[in-house]
DNA sequence: TTATCTTAGACAAACGTTTGCACAACAGGA
DNA sequence: TCCTGTTGTGCAAACGTTTGTCTAAGATAA
């Protein structure tokens, strides 16, 4: 109420155009246009006339007509998961970063890993024609029409880290599958006999990779691949507790790998209340390296970076440059990079 | 080079729009538009036949002429120092929920908690012409003129969780002053005699409120207030464990209150390595309630839970409402919301 | 029958840009 | 004098909506 009357004043509301600035020139808008974009087709005196006076103004740009007229919206859809997980936020960190820079726009989605949300999510991107989308699909998601319709109305899409199979698109990932070798050699190189895998759920690729790997490590290390020393979880703490019970009950591991840090977190806390030593009786190497594990008595003794910020920054990368004619949309763009093992060091109880 | 005939062929990329489906049912365009809208001026047949030809065609509205039309731009913007920091990724989970439910955009830009980047990201949203922005400043931030100038260009800003002094705005945040008075009092009842503030840095006004309710619990309490007792930190670990033997040196504590959960997990850390036993020779309540403490071996005893998903969602509910005309922006909204003081169950060591 | 009211829809302007084309003025060359 | 360029600017259309006003036809009432 206070100040309706003075919200209501129509000269405070008008904001100023570049037609409001041909008027007071006596040119037309046309030239102002032309102006502002320092085109070398107006003179040099009405260049400075035109800036001065914007200046002077305040002008700013209508993005909007702007966007209207040139049918692009300078807007980036990145739709992951969830920000709060720290792998999601450090793939938003590298994004903003390219975007910003290109003086583009971050839209942020989040799916809560549920297919119903991305695929709402998705179909309100349909209609907001946003000049790119980054995703990362929902855990839930097993069907991917929603992604296709995307493609199918010309927006370009590129899928980061969790890549879905049957989309035919540009795709930006880290090569677990390495990962999970590397992990599982050095495990075997550092003594241990019978490392286990605390898996995830079958339909992510991500376990299917991490499985491979961890195969071929124990082939090459000469050791023996028993099926008991293989579960896989939900990523539920009920779920891992069980299966980790399993674990100790029936298979005597003494080491395992996890994964990711979460799993690993929740299956020594089972470890411990289990007697175990953690790192001493049994050894953790998990996927992740979350920050987290810094304040952690014991954290697993080694961890598959899976480089977020780079993958972010990557996939923006190949965004913008798409839609900026240096790279052709038609070439599909497959990265994968490589994960480092980050060593700990070693921290043991000594009680 | 691959398909470059095929995208540039014209066909292919005209997308379908009121005009279109108009011309195909011999209606006007306005007609289509209003059936659309589902205006009860259209009859019931015509708005069934453009309903079907619109889905049978994929039409999706252009939001960007839309916006152009109505004068308004659906984005909000959203400016925080950091997303990897669970409070400010729950800001936004609070925020998206708010923001996608009314069809509008959420636009996200980090700080990093350094000025420059967040003058430089105010002045993109100037020219951006977003419906609203959210913003808490960067820890950095000093001067305000920056705000000041989006608020002169008639932009609504609720101001998030970190209020600096003399901006006048629409404002949501947590009363920690009663946080800390609460966590005290409740250390204080625990027995606790001794017990030490490990604070935030001077210019944060979070750091005044935690000290104003940490004194006056002690004075409720009747326990002596002591200098040696309190303490500021920079938030770095290098000061937190310098700041914290000083604490062990000189004022022997048997509890600290700690700025947040990170300055507690630093300062247990030194604790530990000094012999004491967490939560048994000295007692630890921090803020914030990071999900990572259900993984430590001694999280604090307590925490101050300050609810930023409810801070999200009802300072973007605010913008919401002054943006369709519910509430008059005019009229400035400053919302307090109530901490939370959570006990953990209690974890000692037994050795 | 005429006057008035309703209904369903059409017309056109507007939002603020950008850009292809036209054009006037002036220059230089033949 | 005419032709051809060059330079600087204006005109108008276009992007896809929304919405105020107008109209024609039919309905109702006097």
């Amino acid at each position: 109420m206070a100040n309706y009357i003075w919200l209501n004043c129509p000269s405070m509301k008008e904001s100023i155009t570049i037609k409001e600035i041909a008027r007071r020139l006596h040119i037309s808008p046309s030239t102002v246009s032309r102006a502002l974009q320092n085109s070398p087709r107006i003179s040099v005196q009405t260049r400075q006339a035109v800036h001065e006076l914007a200046e002077q103004l305040q002008y700013f740009p209508s993005i909007t007509a702007r966007n209207l007229r040139q049918g692009r919206t300078g807007i980036v859809a990145v739709v992951l998961p969830e920000i709060r997980e720290n792998f999601f936020s450090e793939v938003v960190n590298g994004i903003e970063e390219v975007v910003f820079a290109a003086h583009s726009t971050v839209a942020l989605y989040q799916s809560h890993d549920r297919y119903d949300r991305e695929k709402q999510i998705l179909e309100t991107l349909a209609s907001n024609q946003v000049d790119g989308v980054l995703l990362s699909v929902a855990k839930e998601s097993q069907q991917f029409g929603h992604i296709q319709r995307l493609l199918d109305r010309r927006i370009p899409i590129v899928l980061l880290d969790r890549i879905p199979p049957k989309i035919n698109t540009h795709q930006v990932e880290c090569n677990m599958e390495k990962g999970a070798f590397e992990a599982t050699k050095w495990l075997a190189r550092r003594g241990c006999q019978r490392i286990a895998l605390l898996n995830g759920p079958q339909p992510l690729v991500a376990s299917e990779e991490r499985y491979r790997g961890y195969i071929k490590a124990l082939i090459e290390a000469k050791l023996s691949v028993e099926n008991s020393l293989i579960k896989r979880v939900d990523l539920t703490t009920a779920d891992i507790t069980e299966k980790m019970n399993q674990l100790l009950d029936t298979a005597r591991p003494d080491a395992v790998l996890a994964f990711n840090d979460y799993v690993a977190l929740d299956a020594m806390q089972v470890c411990r209340s289990r007697g175990k030593r953690i790192n001493q009786d049994i050894s953790f190497v998990s996927f992740a390296n979350l920050p987290l594990t810094t304040y952690l008595e014991y954290p697993p003794l080694a961890s598959v970076e899976q480089h977020p910020y780079k993958i972010g920054f990557t996939a923006a990368e190949i965004l913008m440059k798409i839609n900026d004619g240096t790279l052709n949309g038609a070439e599909l763009q497959k990265i994968v990079l490589e994960p480092e093992l980050v060593i700990r060091e070693e921290k043991t109880v000594n009680l």
